[in-house]
Parts: C-alpha cells; sequence; structure tokens
DNA sequence: GCCCGCATCATCCCTTTGGTGGATACCGGC
DNA sequence: GCCGGTATCCACCAAAGGGATGATGCGGGC
C-alpha cells in the first residue's frame, strides 16, 4: 500500500517557500508554518531552525497560554500580530508562557501571521526572534502586512484546487459520498473518530456510519490500511487505464 | 498531517513502466505489477485494464488457488512462468480458480514475472490475455526472461536505496532503532499489530512495546497520527534547517 | 563487574475501533 | 405516492489497540 508519495508535494512545499521567503525579508531566529483549521485537512506543520518536537510541546502545553493563540482572533480580521503590541514588556517576561516556552528556546520577540477562510483560521504562520535581533519593528509588520493578501491568494489559488482534485480522485475511484470523503480526509490526516466528529459536527456513530461504508467501498478492514491504500491510489494517477 | 507526498514517487513509478514497457513489447489484455514480499514495505499494486476491485477479490478469495502463485515457486530460482506450461487446457478449464476468477473476466492466459531477495519473492509482475489473443509464444517467454534481469536491476537499484534513504530519514529525525523503524514502515503500509508480527516474526506484545517507543518519540498517541505523521516528514526533506 | 540500551515477551486494564442491525429524516426521480 | 440514496443517530458486542509495569537476555562501554 504505500507509499506513494504525490507528484507535487503540496502543501509542505507551499509552507517552505513562504519561510524561505519571509526568513530572506527580515532577520528571524526561527519560523513555522501550520496548517490548521477545518479546510486544511491535510494538516502539517514545517519548522525552521526549531526541533521537532517543540511543536509536540507547544500543541500539548502551551498551546493555550500562547497570548497570540488563534482563537483569540476568530472573529476578528487580523492579519498580522505581534507580540509587543499586545503585551508590554513586563507582562510578557512574568507570564508563564514566556518562561516556560519561550526563554528556553532563547525566544523573546513574535509575530504570526494569519490564514483565514471564511472567518476560520485554517493556517499561521509564525516567526520568532532571539533577543538580540532586537523587537518586530513597525516597518517591518508593515512588510508583513503587505505580504500576507499575497501568500493568502497562493495559499487558496494553489492549495484549495489541490484538495478539490484529491477528492474528486479518490471519490470517482471508489465512489465516495461527500460525506464520506470528509471522512476520509481526516483519516489521513491521523484523526481519531473522535476527533473527526468534533470537527465535522457529526457524533461518533455517524463517523463510525461513515466509515464503514469507506471500508467497505475501498475494500478494507481498518483505518490505517484505509490511509496506506488511499496515499497509494493518490500516487498512481492511472492506475486504471 | 498528510501529506506528503514525496517527489519521485517511487515504487509506482518504477510499476507503471515497467507495465507499460511490457504491454509494448507484447499484446496484454490486462496486467498488474504487485510488491508483496518482507522486503517490500512499501506494499502496492498497480493495475492496467483491472478494474481495482479485482485485487481484492484475488486476495481474498482467489489467492491461494492461482496456479501460479508464488508461493508454490519460492525455493525455485524460476523468473518467469507461464499458465499454460503448468496446467493442460483441460485442466485449467475445469479448474475453480479459472471458472470463478479468470473466466468472468474474459482472461485465458497468464505469464508472470518474479522479482526476488535471496529467495523471497518481493514483486509480481502479471500479465493475461483473452483467448482471442491466442497463448504466449515460446518467443515471447524467452523475451520476458531476457527482459527480468534488467527490471530485477532496476528494481533493487533504485527501490532498495530509496528504502534505506527514507529509513535513515525517519530514523534521524525521531532517534529510533531499527526495530522500531521495521514496525514504523509496517504502520506505513497499513498493517495490524497482529500482521506485523507475523511478518518480523515477533509477539503481539513485542509490537506493541516497540510501537509504544514509536509514539513516544515521534509524539503520536495512535497508529493513524503515526503514519500520517511520518508520511509529513517524508515528504518535507528539509522541515529543520 | 556493572550499567545501559536494545530487543523480547507477559499481564492487566481501559479505550478505541470495527461490525451488525436497526431507526429517522430529507430529497429527488419515476 | 413510493423508492432509493444520503445523512444522521442509537445500542450492543467483539476485536483490536493503547498504556503501564515488569521481567529476561544480550551486547557493548567504562
Amino acid at each position: 500500500m504505500l507509499h506513494h508519495s504525490i507528484s507535487e508535494n503540496f502543501p509542505n512545499h507551499f509552507q517552505r517557500e513562504s519561510l524561505d521567503l519571509v526568513g530572506n525579508l527580515l532577520p528571524l531566529s526561527s519560523s513555522g508554518f501550520y496548517l490548521v483549521g477545518p479546510d486544511m485537512r491535510h494538516r502539517g506543520v514545517v519548522l525552521r531552525n526549531l526541533p521537532a518536537q517543540v511543536e509536540q510541546e507547544y500543541t500539548r502545553h502551551y498551546r493555550e497560554l500562547d497570548p497570540l493563540r488563534p482563537a483569540l482572533f476568530e472573529r476578528t480580521d487580523t492579519r498580522v500580530v505581534c507580540m509587543d503590541e499586545r503585551l508590554t514588556e513586563a507582562e510578557l517576561l512574568a507570564s508563564e508562557y514566556y518562561q516556560q516556552f519561550m526563554l528556553p528556546l532563547n525566544h523573546r520577540h513574535v509575530a504570526d501571521m494569519f490564514f483565514r477562510s471564511d472567518d476560520d483560521i485554517i493556517a499561521v504562520l509564525t516567526m520568532l526572534r532571539a533577543a538580540s535581533l532586537g523587537p518586530f519593528t513597525p516597518a517591518e509588520l508593515a512588510l508583513l502586512r503587505t505580504l500576507q493578501p499575497f501568500l493568502d491568494f497562493t495559499l487558496s489559488s494553489v492549495y484549495l484546487p489541490r484538495r478539490r482534485r484529491e477528492r474528486a480522485t479518490l471519490g470517482q475511484r471508489h465512489d465516495l459520498t461527500d460525506r464520506e470523503l470528509d471522512v476520509a480526509e481526516l483519516i489521513l490526516a491521523g484523526a481519531s473518530n473522535k476527533a473527526i466528529a468534533l470537527e465535522l459536527g457529526l457524533s461518533v456513530a455517524t463517523v463510525k456510519t461513515h466509515l464503514q461504508h469507506v471500508f467497505r467501498k475501498v475494500g478494507v478492514a481498518s483505518r490505517t490500511a484505509l490511509s496506506a491504500r488511499l496515499l497509494g491510489d493518490l500516487g498512481s494517477r492511472n492506475t486504471e487505464r
């Protein structure tokens, strides 16, 4: 079953290009690009100059403490946000988030760029600086705010069509309904039934029903086999001809 | 996480190229290329002119009845085998395998090409003909036997290094031991714990222990999340730099 | 010799998943 | 109006997976 590999390699490639761009335009200690929202079924994170386990730690312990966490900006149209604009130096230095998470990584300044689809934040580009690099200046923030619409455009004009194409491929090959494709995509993202139910606003029972149908149609017996198989399908575009 | 996608797209690409080659050299109704053995952790099948569910049916019901099934040739050095050389016409036509499986697909002649690694068959290229195309001639079989070593060479000189590279990538990124990589690869192939235990000659308990360690090191909580994450890792080669 | 990492297996316990058989509701076509 | 497909949910059960802990053996370094 595996594995596939899809030829172009999106969204990772887009994430890497974006990080390269901002990293070339302004000095950064490290950076990261997260795909998070419900529209970004192919979640993932690309990090620059950060050990991989930082992401785990953040997700597990520090996401809720993050003064710039996306949840705080859900119903706004904020596109670029900067830690130094939200907290005074005293507040930041005293915060658990800084002491426990930022300080050990030698981070002092943070700016985040958000990408949305219908108000939902679907991606976050985070930029980090050690104290030695100085704060993000107003000119730099203005530059980021100028940059954001273009990155946003690229994201939605290349990622979303790709996702549609993949849905169509899998849907046609295995005769899956729309809802079944929703579930299948989340399986590919590694989600549990509970997570799928939460994400799609369903009961776990419904998720299981859809999954049963998908298993039947695709001809597998477990979620793991399903994701391996579907990845294979996406990799070999002309399996049947 | 997904997804990953790896840039080159092996082994599917190799399988497709091989099928194109034999399909261009001799007339075929349909064909298929299976990666099967323990060395081919990235299993998969590519089919030409065959509906996808044929593979499921074969695996579930007819593999054991196949007069050319790889198990029969395990300890030989047979490289190309032909149904008409093994069974008389009367035997074939009377067989359940022909009546139940081949006939509905309008297949009359079959030839298989095997690929090995240390006696183990790790891949099978199967070629199928309707009666109208006539049997595989001795000249055609000789051609296939000439072709086999070259395909074999390509398989082992491009697939096996790729697998080593992927093992190294994942091993270094997450500090996995050799044995942990073995089980991780099988997770990516969609295997259950029982299947992994069987394949590696371990008890299920040991598999679970290795998996626990892998989960910890990679920072996930389930096999599904693991495979999504690892596929992402393989897709983004320069995540950390 | 001792310790540590690795690999192997076991036992218990709990959660998740998979399988079956329903039920309700909406919608669209014949 | 009925029927079939889709989508939603429920209950129940069995199987598999996940987590904790501990035990054994083996090999390599200090």
